[in-house]
DNA sequence: GATCCTCGAGTTCT
DNA sequence: CTCGAGGATC
C-alpha cells in the first residue's frame, strides 16, 4: 500500500523532523528548552500522525524512532538490556481520553461489552528525568539516563547523590540483577531554596524544577550535582534475574517499596474507564498542592499477563498511556509592548499577547516589570514567547521561543515622555523603574491616586472603580480626593451608563467613608513609602494628624520602620501647600476619626507577638482574624521569618507554611487560632 | 559593612 | 506572589 505521498505532506514531515530535532537538541543537550512541552508534544504527535498515514514517509532516522536525546561526550554510554520505552500520550485531556484508552485495551484483548472491567494501576506522571537504576546482588551498581531508549548515559556518580535512592536494597537474599526505572525530580521546596541561594550569590537561577533535575543529573562534576537536591520515585522495572515477580504491576511496586525504594503514595488501583477518569480528575484538583511538578497521570493495565498479551506497537506499549493535564506553559505572540502609568508615576512595560489559554484561563496581558527585564529577556514585538501561569495566578513571560521579524518598530524603547501627560520620564541612577515626572498634573497618576484613596484598605468606598474614576477625571468633575465629597446625584447621573440607583449607592459609600481611622486616612493619602503598616505605626506613635503633619524629619525617624528615606518622603508631602489644602478640605468635608493619645503602648495578651496568616480559614475571613489579633496587641506580618511567633495555617496553605516548617516556627490551625484568641480574652 | 527582615508597589482575571 | 529597596540588627 505504498500509494503516492502528497508533496505537501512530505514537505511538512521534513519540516517537523528538523523542528523536533532542533528542540530536542535544545532540551536534552543544551538543557535550554525553547518551547513548552505541550507544543513539543503537538509537533511530535503531528509527525507521528503523518508517518502513520503515509508509511512511505517513515524513515529510520526520524525523531519518532527514538525516545530521548543524544548521548553527551562527557558520560560513558550504557546499553539498556531491556529498552527504556516511552509511553504514548493520550491527546484528549478530558475524561474522554481515559475512555478512549479503556476502549482500545478492551478491543485489543477481545473483551465483549458484557465482560468485567479491566483493572488499571494509576500513577502520577512526574515532570523530571527518567533514570534506570541497576542493583546487582542488592547493591546499586549503575544508574543511566534513558538516552534514546536503547543506549543512555552512565550517571551513577550523580545519582548516588540523590538521598532518596538506597545504595543497597533492604532485603535478605537480593536477586542477582534488579533494574528499576523511575524519575529524578526536584521538589518545589528544593527548587525555591536553590534559586534563593543562587540569587543571593548573584548566580543564574533555574527556570523550572524539571530543568533543575535534568541539569543536575547531567553535571559532569558530581559535587555540583550534590548541591542541587533531587528526589526520586520508582515506577517500573527493567531487567530482573533471580526474583519471582507478583502477577500485577501494583504488586511489583509494592514489592519494590518493601525493598526500601522510594515510590509515590498517590498511586492507586481502579477499574474501567470511569475509574481512570475519576483518578485523572482527583489528581487534577490536587495538582497545584503537590510538592512537586507533574504533567499528567499514567494508566497501566495492572495484570502483567494481560500487559504481555497487549504487547507493543512499534516502540510504544499498548498497555499504558500517559494522560496529561492542560498545559501550564503555552506559546503565544507578543502583539504589542505598551506602558502603564502607576500611582507613583512608575512606567511599567506590559506585553499584549495574542489570547492564549493557559492554566485554565485566557491570558492577554503580562507584565514585563521594567526596562531591564525587557532587555534581559530580549523581548521584541511580534516575537513568539513562552507564557507560564504557575501554581499561583499571575501570568509571566518566561522567555522568547522564536524571534519575530524584528524590524526597528518591533523594538521596545522606554518613552522619553509620559504617554498620558507628556511630562518627562525620569529614571533615577541605580533605580530599576522609570517614572513620569508629571506628578498630579498627570491624569494617570491622579486616577491611580483616587483609586488608592477609595481602596478597601484605605477609605473603603465601594463602587468607585476604575471605570467611574476614568470618567470623573476625564470630565474634570473630580481632581482631588476632596472633590469626591462634593459630588451630587446630578453630576454622577450625567455620566455615561450611570443609573440613578448605582449613583446613589456610590454617594452612600462616600458618605459612609467619612467615618474612618487616622491610620486609614494616612494610608489613603498615598504618600510614597507609606503603606498600610507604616501608616498604622505613624497613627499609633503620633496619635493625631496635626502631630504627623508638623513633625520634622528627626521626629519622624523616631517611629519604628521609618528611616531617613521614608521620613523625608512624609515631610516633603506635608510641605506641599497643595497637599495641606486637600487634607484641610477633606476634614472640612467631615472626614473624621476618633482621636487617640499618642504612643499608647501596645496592650493585650498578644502584645509583641508576630503572627502570620496563610491559607483559607473556614470560620472567619483573614481580614477578621487580623483585626482580632491586632486588637490583642499582636502584629500581623506578611511573611514568615525566624522572628515569627506563630503561623496560622488555613486550608490550602502554600509556601508560607513550608517556610514555617523549614524554620521551625510554631504552626497552629484555625482551632489553635481560636484558642489563642479566646484564651487570651479571658486573661 | 553585611545580612536579614519587612514593607511597598505593581500585577491578572473572574 | 514577587521583586526591589529601606530599615534594623549584629
Amino acid at each position: 500500500m505504498t500509494s503516492a505521498v502528497p508533496a505537501a505532506a512530505a514537505e511538512r514531515a521534513g519540516w517537523l523532523r528538523a523542528e523536533i530535532e532542533r528542540h530536542m537538541h535544545a532540551y536534552y543537550v543544551l538543557d535550554a528548552p525553547t518551547i513548552p512541552d505541550a507544543e513539543y508534544d503537538r509537533l511530535f504527535a503531528e509527525l507521528q500522525g503523518l508517518e502513520a498515514a503515509h508509511p512511505a514517509l517513515a524513515r529510520p532516522d526520524s525523531p519518532t524512532r527514538r525516545v530521548g536525546g543524544a548521548v553527551l561526550d562527557g558520560f560513558a554510554s550504557v546499553r539498556h538490556r531491556v529498552p527504556m520505552l516511552s509511553i504514548r500520550t493520550e491527546r484528549d485531556t478530558g475524561p474522554e481520553g481515559a475512555a478512549a484508552f479503556d476502549e482500545r485495551v478492551r478491543k485489543a484483548l477481545g473483551f465483549a461489552p458484557g465482560e468485567p472491567e479491566v483493572e488499571y494501576a494509576c500513577e502520577l506522571k512526574f515532570d523530571g528525568l527518567a533514570i534506570s537504576l541497576r542493583y546487582e546482588s542488592g547493591v546499586l551498581a549503575q544508574a543511566a539516563t534513558r538516552g534514546d531508549g536503547e543506549t543512555g548515559e552512565d550517571v551513577t556518580q550523580n545519582v548516588r547523590t540523590i538521598k532518596a535512592i538506597p545504595l543497597r536494597l533492604a532485603m535478605r537474599d537480593p536477586p542477582a540483577v534488579l533494574e528499576v526505572r523511575g524519575e529524578a525530580y526536584m521538589s518545589h521546596a528544593d527548587f525555591e531554596r536553590y534559586n534563593a541561594r543562587q540569587r543571593a550569590q548573584g548566580q543564574p537561577t533555574l527556570v523550572n524544577p524539571r530543568n533543575g533535575a535534568a541539569g543536575s543529573i547531567r553535571q559532569l562534576d558530581p559535587a555540583l550535582c550534590a548541591q542541587r537536591p533531587l528526589s526520586f520515585f520508582v515506577y517500573g522495572i527493567g531487567e530482573v534475574i533471580g526474583l519471582d515477580l507478583p502477577a500485577t504491576h501494583s504488586g511489583v511496586i509494592d514489592l519494590l517499596e518493601s525493598f526500601g525504594l522510594p515510590v509515590n503514595g498517590e498511586r492507586t488501583v481502579t477499574a474501567g474507564a470511569g475509574g481512570l477518569a475519576a483518578y485523572h480528575r482527583a489528581i487534577g484538583e490536587r495538582r497545584a498542592r503537590l510538592p512537586f511538578d507533574i504533567d499528567g497521570v499514567v494508566y497501566k493495565v495492572n495484570r502483567l499477563d494481560l500487559q504481555e498479551a497487549l504487547g507493543y506497537v512499534t516502540r510504544e506499549p499498548r498497555f499504558a498511556v500517559a494522560h496529561k493535564f492542560p498545559a501550564q506553559e503555552e506559546l503565544t505572540q507578543v502583539e504589542d509592548i505598551f506602558v502603564q502609568v502607576g500611582r507613583t508615576g512608575a512606567i511599567t512595560p506590559v506585553a499584549r499577547l495574542a489570547p492564549v489559554f493557559v492554566g485554565g484561563v485566557t491570558v492577554t496581558n503580562a507584565t514585563l516589570h521594567n526596562e531591564d527585564e525587557v532587555r534581559r529577556k530580549d523581548v521584541w514585538r511580534r516575537d513568539t514567547v513562552v507564557v507560564r501561569r504557575a501554581g499561583d495566578v499571575i501570568p509571566e513571560v518566561l522567555m522568547v521561543s522564536q524571534r519575530g521579524p524584528r524590524e526597528p518598530g518591533d523594538w521596545f524603547a522606554m518613552p522619553a515622555r509620559c504617554p498620558v501627560c507628556g511630562a518627562e520620564v525620569v529614571r533615577e541612577e541605580g533605580e530599576a523603574v522609570a517614572r513620569c515626572s508629571g506628578g498630579l498634573y498627570c491624569a494617570a497618576q491622579r486616577k491611580q491616586a483616587l483609586l488608592h484613596f477609595a481602596g478597601r484598605r484605605a477609605m473603603d468606598i465601594e463602587g468607585l472603580g476604575e471605570r467611574l474614576v476614568d470618567q470623573l477625571v476625564d470630565a474634570e468633575v473630580v481632581r482631588t480626593p476632596a472633590d469626591l465629597y462634593r459630588l451630587g446625584l446630578a453630576s454622577l447621573a450625567a455620566l455615561e451608563r450611570m443609573a440613578e440607583k448605582s449613583a446613589q449607592n456610590v454617594l452612600d459609600a462616600i458618605e459612609r467613608s467619612r467615618r474612618t481611622t487616622l491610620a486609614r486616612f494616612l494610608f489613603a493619602l498615598g504618600i510614597r513609602h507609606v503603606g498600610e503598616a507604616t501608616a498604622k505605626e505613624l497613627a499609633r506613635h503620633f496619635g493625631s494628624l496635626e502631630a504627623v503633619m508638623d513633625a520634622d524629619e528627626a521626629r519622624l525617624t523616631e517611629v519604628s520602620d521609618v528611616g531617613p528615606v521614608v521620613a523625608a518622603s512624609i515631610a516633603r508631602f506635608f510641605r506641599q501647600p497643595h497637599n495641606r489644602e486637600v487634607v484641610e478640605q477633606l476634614r472640612a468635608a467631615g472626614v473624621q476619626w476618633a482621636e487617640a493619645a499618642p504612643a499608647r503602648p501596645a496592650r493585650g495578651a498578644l502584645a509583641g507577638k508576630t503572627v502570620v496568616l496563610t491559607g483559607t480559614l473556614a470560620g472567619m475571613s483573614r481580614e477578621t482574624a487580623r483585626e482580632r489579633l491586632e486588637a490583642l496587641g499582636a502584629k500581623v506580618a506578611g511573611s514568615v521569618s525566624k522572628r515569627t511567633d506563630y503561623v496560622v495555617a488555613g486550608a490550602e496553605a502554600g509556601s508560607k507554611l513550608a517556610k514555617a516548617q523549614e524554620l521551625g516556627v510554631p504552626v497552629i490551625d484555625e482551632h489553635g487560632l481560636n484558642a489563642l484568641l479566646e484564651g487570651t480574652h479571658d486573661q
